[in-house]
DNA sequence: TGCGTACATTCGGATTAGCGGATAACATAA
DNA sequence: TTATGTTATCCGCTAATCCGAATGTACGCA
């Protein structure tokens, strides 16, 4: 119960929302992130501490890079996903910007040779 | 956008989580609510404002009475009430509570007598 | 007219959440 | 070792949110 408001909380939040949404179309390092949403990365880091502390993303070392990855355990998640936000402009920017960054970088291999 | 938000974050505090429940069963008026859920009116008429800005529930008038109406307005909304709440013991209780409640009243028919 | 009920809103105070620059911590590479 | 890149956390600050008692408003009924 507890966990479920903090879930929802985690995603009552425009950028939260917008990070979800990047996650949902693979794992990404912070870096990436940043890049794809044009934010500071204190910003970025910050949210994902909240999404990880709500058990919505997890990460993992790789490297010298730390790989956040999106857990839906709830179907309502998956739901609010694809009907709420895979349809709309405002989040799809997000994963063109996304993928232009994906490309010049190619997965993991660079970052800040990327920009 | 804004709206996805505001709706996400209307949902994202336990007594507003207990008030959507509620109003799952049936439309209600404000003092079966305060009865059911046992919280001071000033609070469960706050959080039905916060609601209805969101646009999650709607209200009308009904003698001296003002009913409330939950709107589901997206399947999201939907799957978290089915799935993430009617099942847990945390918010079958005030469903019970209700149900006593409005076994007294029947309907809305009397509210301060009712107590 | 005046009382009582139902509901909304105000109030002050406490807690929480947000921001981005700066810095810390750590890994990798030269 | 030194330099660079990646990420987390700290900092001071502002803004939003929550609480319940108290007060305001509207209306039905005697």
């Amino acid at each position: 119960m507890r966990s479920l408001v903090s879930s929802i909380k985690a995603l009552s939040d425009e950028i939260r929302l917008r990070i979800v949404n990047i996650l949902y179309e693979q794992e990404l390092c912070v870096c990436e992130m940043v890049d794809a949403l044009k934010l500071p990365q204190s910003t970025i880091s910050r949210h994902l501490a909240v999404l990880r502390n709500a058990g919505l993303v997890e990460d993992k070392k790789q490297g010298q890079w730390v790989v956040y990855r999106l857990l839906v355990r709830n179907e309502f998640i998956r739901i609010l996903i694809e009907n709420e936000m895979r349809s709309k402009p405002f989040f799809a920017k997000d994963i063109e910007a996304l993928n232009t960054r994906l490309q010049k970088g190619r997965g993991l291999i660079t970052c800040k040779a990327a920009q």
